[in-house]
DNA sequence: AATCAGGTAAACATCCGAGGTCTTCGGGGA
DNA sequence: TCCCCGAAGACCTCGGATGTTTACCTGATT
């Protein structure tokens, strides 16, 4: 095994030993070569492969740190991983926001605090009557996630934001295309955020199933009739 | 932005767009340093953060390829992230689990071929009458990956993967300390396996529930009694 | 006394070039 | 035909030199 991957398994090892704790800095480069037995170059390749998963952060001018470590910042950088396979796989990506979606809004339903549940009404007040697609989008964005961190799951509230990402793209294209979205879309949302505000885990759950399936649904279509058109599958717009 | 996050940037386009595409092998690092403009040194950081998430394969002696770039190997750099926070987190990982864990039994009812079930039977069938923990462990892991991969969806499938790892040392723990939980887990095995060859989403989904739900109440009342006995606590509430 | 400009040191960023090691591949001998 | 072996190509590792950025101390100004 090459001494950069040691390194790596090294430096991991010491954050989950606890002898680096969230937040720590790390020796200076030289020294912490020179410790773990290898180069400067090689070190800084560990590094570097640490800091694209959030797991170091390094200030020129000051040092490498560990960052806080927390669920959101290191399932973040799923999002870098998600974004090889747009194309292909959004619906499998779908599929399992439909999955999990659901199950968020209905914890969301138990474990929302009064305050909580008023701000999120308060969201959904605050977008336009005739928004733009992409304040829409932006505004549905915020909206489950203020949901997912409602469910009291981190992982789950970052596993959903990671998700939502890929699938932001086609609910834009959707939004841009099909007629009636955008006013379906927020009655949704209204009936989502009124079965939490009156505590029915069930039909919370069942308004997010619908919400998320509807997207799914149109997108097969659309792929499907898509495809048939154009052999070529579209390099779209990014993002 | 450093020169290397912006050479990341750019190998990261240039699969996006098709210009590399999975299994290409890149320019050798001379030649490419030349042409994103940058030395051979941060070149290297470059390729090796890329290594960390799977996206490049370096290979001594011969070159660097572009990896496959499926969806169990991007999700499988999952693994390593997950690492990190095994201890604080497990019961929300754990929670998701008991998510998607029963929707993909479902999913697998309905889609698994007739010969992807009758292996699922034999696999339950290889393992010993007295099986060690450890055993029994490993043969739990393939099954409910065989399970997961018959969802038919990539993408849950090597979720459920990441997903098991950190609480497969829980597993573990509970077969060493749980009376009669080896039994428990077998007799809930065969009942999924049942269920997906008589084709009964709904009933593999609630056997699904029961099996993950029997893990996290254990571990739920396990490190509450444990919390109770240590007056420490363990380095803070992260998240 | 508080504030701000300037300077200094520390730490990371980048580059270069020199060996070392591994894999692949083709040639020569049995 | 099969196996051993050597050469070429590509990555691996190292050490040092130089540039940039940041944090922090210092001292003059208001």
């Amino acid at each position: 095994m090459p001494v950069t991957d040691i390194a790596i398994d090294k430096i991991k090892d010491m954050i989950i030993t606890g002898e680096l704790a969230p937040g720590d800095r790390l020796p200076k480069e030289a020294e912490l070569a020179q410790r773990l037995g290898l180069s400067r170059s090689s070190l800084r390749e560990a590094v570097k492969a640490l800091c694209l998963i959030r797991v170091l952060d390094v200030r020129q001018g000051d040092g490498t740190y560990v960052t806080s470590l927390e669920p959101h910042l290191l399932l973040d950088a799923m999002t870098f991983v998600i974004d090889f396979h747009r194309d292909d796989t959004v619906l499998d990506f779908l599929a399992v926001r439909r999955i999990l979606e659901p199950a968020a809004t209905a914890l969301a339903a138990m474990h929302m605090s009064e305050a909580d549940i008023a701000e999120l009404g308060e969201h959904l007040d605050t977008l336009a009557d005739d928004p733009t697609v992409e304040a829409l989008v932006a505004n549905d964005l915020e909206f489950h996630r203020k949901i997912a961190d409602g469910s009291g799951n981190a992982v789950l509230c970052s596993l959903l934001d990671s998700l939502s990402g890929p699938t932001a793209r086609a609910r834009i294209w959707r939004g841009l295309t099909q007629e009636g979205a955008v006013a379906k879309t927020r009655e949704q949302h209204s009936a989502i955020y009124e079965a939490i505000a009156a505590r029915e885990p069930e039909l919370a759950r069942s308004w997010a199933t619908v919400h998320v399936a509807g997207v799914e649904q149109w997108l097969r279509n659309t792929l499907g009739s898509a495809d048939a058109e154009t052999p070529e599958p579209d390099n779209g717009p990014a993002s």
